[in-house]
RNA sequence: GGGCCGGUAGCUCAAUUAGGUUGAGCGCCACUCUGAUAAGGUGGAGGUUCUCGGUUCAAAUCCGAGCCGGCCCA
């Protein structure tokens, strides 16, 4: 067997000098199906409570989008800490793979334009293309989602094409039927007329198109004039039945005059100057004023009554009605042009009325017989024909065109026409309040999601119209009698709800096995595909009356809505339902508050009485850079792939994950990309740096645990262990509640700021030293802790470095994959909540220090002799006197002198600061005047009293004020209190301090004495020369523990003494065995504070050879 | 047109719960440091807190009216 260099198998191997994202991930693939991480992961949980995950299906055209990936990802951070957590995970993917946008890509690829050339094809071929189609486009979702490093069961998805998705489906349905929830009805819908099928109103897409726009009058009978109505679309005015008016709206007759004619014109008062000015008559008088209700019962002429024979002409029609769709002051004239078997209103109020539904279109958009001379003519095309008669009429008072917003198809794009047709109903608004109850059942995050959002919606939910007039989708499970007669012309007229209840001669199939039983061909359950194709030709006879199946598919929502059973391959499959159902988490975008949410908890109401999902968690949608929507068809796009290309996968997912996933939109961004892929290389580097010493000691964390080395621990050890236990319990935390993007910048901050920048930088010199020490073991023991635990952490967000860091910190003393592993759990026993405050004081501290040396001048290398910590409280001065060690190291510093806040410095002067929530009730609109005075007032002790005596002028004028409008004077003067100032020191000009604090407040000054002595002059002249050699010999790619021979000749002779006399430190620094003249060796000039300096290496391991 | 969410530094966001002198990270500029670090450190520039009005001693925060963006609905 050929030795492989993967993760898991060599313990603290040589790894990459540069963390190298896409390689690392290469490596982690091949090493996850060596040894099939994913199975033993799942397998290692089997155990544990379940925990039922149902995944929101992706419909199956295009690929994967940054939204798709973002949602993705999403899943994977919080299945991957579930399992950590313990659980049993269902982590079942699925795919969306029926419905119109399927088919019309379809259409589009064989060139089709209709229906006819659908059925040309043949039914049976265009439904397998259609699977085709979808099979491919989910290969390709399917290797990108696997390909961002999600894991999931991509062995067996839930597909709803499947007989056994299907059949969950119609269980469902029928289950709601057997409720009593499924009707056909005679309703107002949209359609498109080239896929000649209604769509959803969800399905609907508005955009701004130029249509007609005019105004029509309508001669009234039995009395002088016309009212006025307006109208976008003249092809529905052959269907016009009634005219709506708003009962308490104010109306106007007007008398217009134009080219020597008199009209008298009835108006929405409000809308008659646009309206006659539209008319461009010349001249008018208002002759009557009436409310809507004066109105009713008006009647009028059809202004197309020649050329629409069969207009309709029943009881009652062609009258003034109320309507409470109808504003007196929005478009139009506040008189509303009706016709039922066009606009939804219309419909609902002409059923209210007891009208016959006049329709005269077809499902293609195309006039019937009934239209009489418009038969034939696509509707839009009519629309010019329909405005010349009538013009010649005398009908039309104005004619133009507007620029609005109009319905189109989602997927063709064709503009739709509204229609009455024959459509089955999920009659949900007849179960409102259930949902509304049920929707109590789960939780959301946000709250606000369930709260508003999904409430209000649920609220104004119409029944689901659920059937579709096309191919690709899952059948109708419904028979009824063959002779019966399906246009549902019956009900129409009729006053009561449209087609009624669920027809009793209506047979509901739920199943494969009730399929077969019960049709009279020979079927058999286990083959039976259940497409349109192989059920369309299945009758059932009972009772001697022959029933033929529906031809309508389902609206591809109700495929998704019954995914929570569908993924169990429920009812077919039984086994795991009663445990699992329903889902204990889903989680999508917010998009899907009327999409998914809704469907399943609408087919889980109706066929089980339950909401489908106990939690939810919200995000929102990937935005571009600018903040615009992403749109793939308008090539506006963030494509993962070049994410991945640029910066890797762990990268990419490091970014979206570090989001609020809580409804809010997430801005791609390439700077934030960028700044994950530093934060990563700084784990890196943290992760590489202690390797070749524990590799060159033999450290066995096996052997050599924390635990046992315990007693030897040094300060720092025992505080990045102390913020190890806080960060596990902040990420904790933020998990739980469901933000994910807290959690990982807490730990990046615990990576970068506290084991990158404080500790890795403190332990260097133990982990340089050559001989062993308990001291280094104990730092070893700490790191190894440290990096195993973190890696752990992060694995839910960047499993591939975690995976590779965890393989060579583990050999194989541990589990295969990191993803085994459990959440790492709070360790009390190394928590110490004091020591984490006392070195947040102390890096405070060192950065003030920092500061305070620039400004004197004098650089970290050099020592000072002093350094002054001015407390301003005890528990900085606690902090300070616990780690003085640790302070003076840090600073480099000879001393830490400390001034504990009960004594002060005489050189120093003070100022004050307000607290303005404890100055404004006392000073009221003086306090902002109060506040500056203060500000500016400079004393020579921090005290009340010389703060008042500094700031006298502005008090005393505020309490003269004040007693001159307060003339009773009990009141007491405001006077400062100690709560409503804090002093601050202010620096003398020979010492450079600066004020250090915590969490913004002001807590001390750090002082720096940065005089000079011989011996910090010798020290820093030595620590100058080390640093030039070491350069030097990282010029000459020197191996860290290489011996040199090392020539020094400085010109000034004060120099030149100060630095022999750190002659060892220099020696033991740079690795030199030799101090001595070097003629062939790397040579180089410098200039050091202004002192001229040649420096000569030379490799003594070269200089040997060439002897 | 309606509902929900958002608008704070060049960018991403925090501070809005409960009103009290607007902050962080990234980016930028200057200086500095460098034998784990494509790093690190110090300083700086950068703000009409979307606009207008109101409440209040005091508003990013509360209220009202708009504007812009996103989602959903019509």
């Amino acid at each position: 067997m050929t030795e492989r260099i993967t993760p898991g198998m060599s313990r603290f191997a040589e790894v990459d000098d540069q963390y190298a994202p896409h390689e690392l991930e290469q490596r982690v693939f091949e090493y996850w199906d060596e040894v099939d991480a994913y199975e033993k992961t799942v397998e290692h949980r089997s155990d544990g409570d379940p925990l039922f995950f149902v995944d929101g299906p992706p419909y199956t055209s295009g690929s994967a989008h940054m939204g798709t990936t973002w949602n993705k990802t999403l899943k994977d951070v919080y299945l991957r800490f579930f399992r950590m957590q313990g659980y049993d995970v269902t982590d079942r993917p699925g795919y969306d793979m029926h419905g119109l946008p399927i088919e019309t890509r379809v259409e589009e690829e064989l060139g089709f334009e209709n229906k006819k050339d659908i059925e040309e094809f043949g039914e049976e071929n265009f439904i397998e293309a259609c699977k085709e189609y979808a099979e491919e486009q989910l290969e390709g979702l399917q290797a990108d989602f696997q390909d961002f490093g999600v894991w999931m069961d991509w062995s067996d998805p839930y597909k709803t094409v499947r007989p056994e998705y299907m059949e969950a489906a119609w269980w469902g349905f029928s289950k709601a039927a057997e409720r009593g929830l499924v009707e056909k009805g005679h309703r107002s819908i949209s359609q498109c007329p080239r896929c000649e099928t209604a769509i959803a109103n969800n399905e609907v897409e508005y955009e701004d198109v130029e249509d007609p726009s005019i105004y029509v009058k309508f001669d009234l009978e039995d009395r002088e004039g016309s009212i006025v109505i307006w109208t976008t679309t003249p092809w529905t005015i052959p269907a016009n039945t009634f005219v709506a008016v708003d009962e308490e709206g104010d109306y106007v007759g007007v008398r217009a005059e134009k080219e020597d004619e008199e009209e008298l014109l009835y108006i929405a008062e409000a809308k008659h100057e646009e309206v006659l000015r539209e008319g461009r008559y010349e001249d008018y008088e208002i002759v009557e004023e009436l409310t809507g209700e004066e109105l009713i019962g008006w009647s009028y002429e059809h202004p197309l009554a020649e050329e629409v024979p069969d207009h309709v002409d029943a009881a009652g029609t062609l009258e003034v009605y109320a309507g409470d769709y109808v504003d007196t002051h929005g478009d139009g004239t506040g008189l509303v042009h009706s016709a039922p078997g066009h606009g939804e209103e219309d419909f609902e109020r002409g059923q209210e009325l007891g009208f016959p539904i006049f329709c005269p279109v077809g499902g293609d958009g195309v006039y019937t017989e009934e239209a009489g001379k418009y038969e034939g003519q696509f509707v839009k095309d009519a629309d010019d024909e329909i405005i010349s008669d009538l013009d010649e009429n005398g009908a039309l008072l104005a004619s133009g065109t507007v620029h609005h917003s109009y319905g189109h198809c989602w997927r063709c794009d064709t503009g739709i026409v509204q229609i009455v047709t024959d459509q089955w109903f999920i009659t949900i608004t007849d179960i409102k309040d259930e949902l509304l109850e049920n929707i109590e059942d789960s939780e959301w995050s946000p709250d606000w999601a369930r709260d508003n959002r999904f409430r209000d919606f649920v609220e104004e939910a119409p029944d689901w119209n659920v059937s579709r007039q096309r191919y690709w989708g899952i059948p109708l499970p419904v028979w009824t009698p063959e002779d019966r007669d399906d246009d549902g012309a019956a009900t129409a007229g009729s006053p009561e709800r449209a087609g009624g209840r669920a027809d009793e001669d209506m047979i509901v199939i739920g199943d494969r096995e009730e399929l077969a039983e019960r049709v009279d061909q020979d079927v058999d359950p286990e083959e039976v595909d259940l497409h349109k194709d192989t059920v369309d030709e299945l009758t059932i006879t009972e009772d001697g009356t022959t029933y033929t199946r529906v031809p309508d598919v389902f609206d591809v929502w109700l495929d998704s809505s019954v995914a929570s059973w569908g993924t169990l391959n429920y009812p077919e499959d039984d086994s795991r339902f009663d445990e699992l159902w329903p889902a204990d988490f889903i989680l999508e975008a917010h998009d899907q508050t009327r999409g998914w949410f809704w469907s399943q908890l609408g087919m889980g109401s109706a066929a089980l009485g339950e909401i489908p999902y106990e939690e939810v968690l919200m995000h929102g949608h990937a935005l571009m850079p600018d903040g615009r929507a992403m749109s793939k068809s308008k090539d506006i796009l963030i494509d993962p792939h070049e994410a991945i290309d640029r910066h890797g996968r762990d990268v990419m997912r490091m970014f979206l994950l570090s989001n609020n996933p809580q409804g809010e939109d997430m801005r791609f961004d390439w700077d934030g990309m960028q700044t994950m892929e530093n934060h990563l290389r700084t784990l890196w580097n943290v992760f590489r740096f202690p390797l070749p010493y524990m590799r060159l000691d033999d450290f066995d964390p096996q052997e050599t645990t924390l635990e046992d080395v315990d007693s030897d621990l040094e300060l720092v050890d025992e505080w990045v262990l102390a913020r190890l236990q806080s960060t596990k319990a902040e990420m904790t935390e933020h998990f739980e509640d469901r933000r994910q993007d807290k959690a990982v910048d807490a730990l990046i901050d615990f990576v970068v700021e506290d084991v990158s920048r404080f500790y890795v930088q403190a332990v260097r010199e133990r982990m340089w030293e050559e001989e062993d020490s308990a001291s280094k073991e104990a730092a070893y023991a700490t790191i190894y802790r440290v990096l195993r635990e973190t890696v752990a952490l992060l694995a839910p967000y960047a499993p591939f470095i975690s995976e590779e860091i965890y393989g060579t910190l583990t050999g194989d003393a541990e589990h295969d994959t990191v993803h085994m592993c459990d959440w790492p759990a709070i360790e009390e026993y190394w928590q110490d909540e004091q020591l984490e405050e006392d070195v947040a004081f102390l890096r405070a501290i060192e950065e003030a220090g920092a500061n305070a040396r620039q400004q004197a001048g004098r650089k970290l290398r050099w020592p000072v002799p002093r350094v002054v910590v001015a407390a301003d409280d005890e528990r900085v001065a606690a902090a300070v006197e616990r780690h003085t060690a640790l302070l003076e190291d840090r600073l480099n510093a000879r001393e830490i002198e400390l001034v504990s806040a009960d004594d002060r410095w005489e050189e120093l002067q003070y100022s004050a600061e307000a607290d303005m929530s404890e100055l404004g009730p006392a000073f009221g609109d003086r306090a902002g005047q109060v506040m500056n005075a203060l500000n500016e007032a400079r004393i020579d002790e921090p005290s009340l009293e010389a703060l008042e005596e500094a700031v006298s002028d502005v008090l005393e004028e505020g309490a003269e004020q004040r007693s001159a409008e307060d003339a009773s004077g009990d009141e007491p003067r405001a006077a400062l209190e100690e709560s409503m100032v804090s002093f601050v020191t202010e620096t003398p000009d020979d010492v450079a301090g600066t004020a250090f604090g915590l969490d913004g407040d002001d807590r001390g000054v750090a002082y720096v004495d940065a005089s000079l002595t011989e011996d910090i002059e010798s020290e820093g002249y030595a620590r100058e020369v080390i640093r030039r050699v070491q350069e030097m010999r990282k010029d000459l790619d020197l191996d860290v523990e290489e011996r040199i021979a090392l020539d020094l000749e400085i010109e000034d002779d004060r120099v030149a003494d100060l630095v022999s006399d750190r002659e060892d430190l220099i020696r033991e620094e740079v690795r030199a065995d030799e101090l001595r003249a070097v003629d062939d060796g790397h040579r180089k000039e410098w200039e050091v504070e202004g002192v001229a300096m040649e420096i000569a290496i030379e490799p003594l391991a070269a200089a040997e050879a060439s002897d």
